[in-house]
DNA sequence: GTTAGCACTCCAACGCTTGGACTGCTAATT
DNA sequence: AATTAGCAGTCCAAGCGTTGGAGTGCTAAC
């Protein structure tokens, strides 16, 4: 547990690195944050947080840098919230209010003025999970691969492929599919996503089939998964005016990042959380791109659809702007949707 | 009218500018290209292509830089033509035999595999007027603009705005709604783009009615290509790595540019061209984007529908290796569309 | 028309110096 | 025991001059 002082400390290194994206100096602290401590005391402090691994010193003479720990522990304890500007409001109002045409559009708008108010790169992933399973083939390729095949009421999923084990027999692969047809056709796909693998339902003679149903499923479930899903990202060069991408290098590393779509999707996606809720992600530790942090609320478009809006920008990120946009933005689609229904 | 020498100089500056991305010396020139010729002769030579617009000399201790006029020449004229590696054709093939689904699926792979072997962003824009025009109403918003709408068969297509002209009656615009309806109802899309004012059909009387004729046929235009419009872009980063982009400031403008999608669409279209036809964009002059070049290739989808793929890379772009990639690729498409029908 | 050779230009890289930005520590103070 | 003034020490970033080399243009000879 941190003393209130040190609390305050960190803050103010965390706000002022946000800020500056420049190491923090005891005395800059000193002025702007605590001007009753000597920069001597702050010193001690700021050497204290820097060996419970709160802050980074990046030479002797330097100041100090927050650690992704220092950033997480802002985002859950220090930083306090705020309200977006009047500017910002009619901004995101301006967007949303003409936009009221299809999903798309409003996916489109949505982006564009996340990115444009908070200079980072948004991203928007719509979940369509409302087809209903018609068939589930399973095509053997005879190379020892197994083709599988998800039919829809709307359309087909297909490219999921599997190893054979060696001794499956033609009538196997048939009796697989009839089980697989048995439990999930007139399901709704979103049913199928959150399925645990129904080793009960296969009694234990036939215990061999476990190992392919495993694999059979996550592929189906990944396809489905792929398929349902439309994402749409805006703003890379935002992102990339920040001063962690100065380097060419580092700018083409995250842009290389930003190209792995599904990837995006999926850390936009996988902790559900309910309407209106927010997470962040910070660093490749909690699984965001490397270097980078995620912000990202979740909003319900309809039975059986769902969106997630995210803020992807470097770990020193403006969390409390960014965080008071999604939670504006989400506010209005809620209501957007509600009234649409 | 160059002499042969003049050429074979001239393509031995490209050729080697492409390749190593600096400026080229007399020397090289002869050590590589030319052994028959002293490196002072090839200086004479390299003096009049300069004076000719042909080169350009960074400073006076250094080698020569092709100027896009050069890169024109060599696209037109020097460049010889070069055959796939064994490894790019089976990577193309590769990528597109197995994804034979919808045509955003292929559209996405197309996208990918051009990044992937030429090492440059890939566009590629789907054009569907297929559509037909079911009625253009006007809508009066009585602070002197006119709300312009189209609605297909399809869907509506809406947000074109007009000035009115101060004496402009609501029975006015009543009869420009009803002279537009007769024309353009029942019509496909692509009809109308194509279309040239119908000043004839307007009779002299009328002629208040041209300007506003004019101003909405515009609009109408605008608006149903952007909507008929679907583009999709990859591999922005692959470009960056080039290192013409090796300062952030030259990285970010690229950037910039690729984010404003409605310019690179025009880029990819307003060329016609046939089946299978390629287009080489040198530089701002010929309309690419600032220091870039595009390489554009078309290929029909159908009745009403166009595609246009296009490389995006520096001027100083491997021509060859992407017309010969492109031409390719629309062999593919072309042979898998009319496999489909 | 071609070429050898030389004088000249210019750049890019390197190393050196220097000012200053911070810190950690110590000893004095509250 | 906590705080603080002050000082010694560290390290960086920027500026600057030097230098080697890469190329050219020009001239005079072939």
């Amino acid at each position: 547990m941190l003393s209130d002082r040190k609390k305050k400390i960190l803050c103010a290194v965390v706000d002022s690195y946000i800020e500056k994206a420049a190491p923090v100096a005891s005395k800059d602290i000193q002025e702007e944050y605590l001007p009753d401590c000597s920069s001597a005391t702050i010193r001690n402090e700021l050497s204290t947080l820097e060996s419970m691994g709160y802050l980074i010193q990046p030479h002797v003479s330097a100041g100090r840098v927050p650690s992704e720990k220092a950033f997480r522990f802002y985002v859950n304890e220090l930083m306090c919230e705020s309200n977006l500007s009047v500017r910002e409001t009619e901004l995101i109002e301006r967007y949303l209010s003409r936009k009221v045409g299809s999903l798309e559009e409003v996916m489109t708008a949505v982006t564009h003025v996340i990115a444009e108010i908070t200079n980072y790169t948004s991203v928007v992933v719509k979940e369509d999970m409302s087809d209903t399973i018609t068939a589930i083939k399973l095509l053997d390729l005879s190379n020892g691969k197994l083709l599988v095949v998800i039919v829809t009421d709307s359309r087909v999923l297909k490219d999921g492929m599997v190893d054979l084990p060696d001794d499956f027999s033609e009538g196997m692969i048939a009796q697989a599919q009839r089980w697989l047809n048995k439990i999930f056709c007139g399901k709704h796909v979103s049913e199928f996503i959150n399925f645990d693998y129904p080793f009960a339902l296969v009694n234990d003679e036939f215990a061999q089939y476990n190992a392919l149903f495993k694999k059979i499923i996550d592929v189906l479930k990944k396809v489905s998964l792929a398929n349902g899903m439309d994402i749409e990202m805006y703003g890379e060069n935002k992102t990339l005016a920040h001063s962690e991408y100065a380097n060419v290098e580092d700018a083409r590393k995250f842009l290389a990042q930003m190209e792995n779509k599904e990837r995006i999707a999926e850390i936009l996606t996988n902790d559900g959380g309910e309407d209106g809720s927010l997470t962040v992600k910070i660093g490749a530790e909690e699984n965001a791109p490397e270097g980078c942090a995620v912000v990202t609320t979740r909003v319900s478009l309809g039975e059986n659809v769902s969106g997630s809006i995210g803020v992807i920008g470097p770990v020193r990120m403006n969390y409390r702007k960014v965080l008071s946009v999604l939670d504006k933005i989400s506010e209005i689609i809620i209501d957007l949707v509600g009234k649409g229904e």
